[in-house]
DNA sequence: CGTTAGTTTGACCTAATTCAAATACTGTGG
DNA sequence: CCACAGTATTTGAATTAGGTCAAACTAACG
């Protein structure tokens, strides 16, 4: 492991980003394809992105795989009804997470309206990204699917032209509902029509931002 | 149209099921077909089916539609973090939905600590079938999407084996992002198989709900 | 009953997958 | 800092699941 074993800090941010009086948490170090949780286990904490990036998926009895979302700086996850957790979260690259305990969280929530607020508000945008991701899935094809997600990394890192791609073409695929082929191919594409350039693997540059979102709707 | 034009009824059950003090809304009917809300429109009430069937959809530019969600009786639908409705909403057949002032329920979620978390509870629900919709339509075939539908369809209907399919192949089409051609035939071949029959269009008989379930993990 | 819309079936096609191989990275230890 | 080993990515060729187009059939409704 290139980096260090997860450690817990005292002192840390609340969750949410509460200024004041917010659920608390502590702060955990998680290495490069790390599991956080698992599909199953008991879902005790809840937890938000402080730093790398996060991804949350299903596994089908064959092995096929959905990521059902990916978790930046102030994403929060594991959130869920039941008592287990309904996906597996692994960090992508090394990451830090804010841990809070469940009980402690929907109390707080229990107590304060503005945090029963927030905490609903969250609950469902994280809904309406997964009606996005149900469009998508449902009705896009694979060059509205890749660009579709290029566009939302570079919406959600604050519309920048040159995209840090923090996950492999595999993530990429199971995100999108594609193979990593396909993936690949339709990037290759995207470079030759000129919209994007890819400088390295993990480095794309959006050359046409008009052209792609036309491409998108 | 066959049905009476909407009307609206003065006293109506709560909103929710809550027994005493619930956010109450006004009873109302829509036809067969009939528009609940439009895509783009003001969230201004949030809605319950009473009876009958809703389906919530996404159009894309050039008309290609993916249904969201079906909503059944006891089903909310029409809650929004903006101020604009997201989806389209339409009878499926005649229904009666209640309805209710957004800001009165959000109101009474403010007010009330057990009506906040019904309502959290609620829209996690919602965002976890959306979690199931993404995998059925990220990571599973064709024959796996209808039996994966016509189970749900069961289990959310008390799980008869005699299923009375309410919506049309069209809409199953579109809420599996499959085209009516594959239902069809996917219908078809299960019925051959002896899995399931199809006595009328809009019923379904499933005879192995052992094989069928082992078909979807 | 006749008309119209919804569904099924058939033949063919294509977007995306699969299988296979070449190429390019990345991290690690010397 | 460089070379190597292992992994990730790209590219190519062949295949296929599901789509498209078209026609026949069926059911619902006035």
């Amino acid at each position: 492991m290139p980096f260090d074993a997860p450690f817990t800090e005292v002192h840390a941010p609340a969750l949410f980003g509460n200024p004041e009086g917010g659920a608390s948490g502590v702060k955990i170090r998680y290495a490069r394809e790390e599991e956080i949780f698992g599909e199953g286990e008991p879902a005790e904490y809840v937890y938000q992105v402080l730093s790398g990036a996060v991804r949350t998926y299903r596994i089908l009895r064959d092995g096929r795989r959905q990521i059902d979302e990916f978790h930046f700086a102030g994403g929060y996850f594991g959130m869920e009804v039941g008592s287990a957790h309904r996906t597996t979260a692994e960090a992508i690259g090394n990451s830090t997470v804010l841990v809070a305990r469940r009980a402690t969280f929907t109390d707080m929530a229990d107590q304060r309206g503005d945090v029963a607020r927030q905490l609903l508000k969250l609950t469902m945008e994280g809904s309406q990204r997964r009606q996005d991701h149900v469009v998508l899935l449902g009705r896009k094809s694979a060059s509205e699917r890749v660009v579709s997600l290029l566009l939302d990394l570079a919406e959600r890192s604050g519309s920048p032209s040159v995209l840090d791609v923090p996950m492999s073409r595999q993530d990429m695929a199971d995100y999108l509902g594609l193979t990593i082929e396909t993936v690949s191919r339709t990037l290759t594409q995207l470079q030759t029509d000129g919209m994007i350039s890819i400088p390295t693997t993990r480095r794309i540059v959006l050359r046409n931002r008009a052209a792609l979102a036309d491409m998108i709707e």
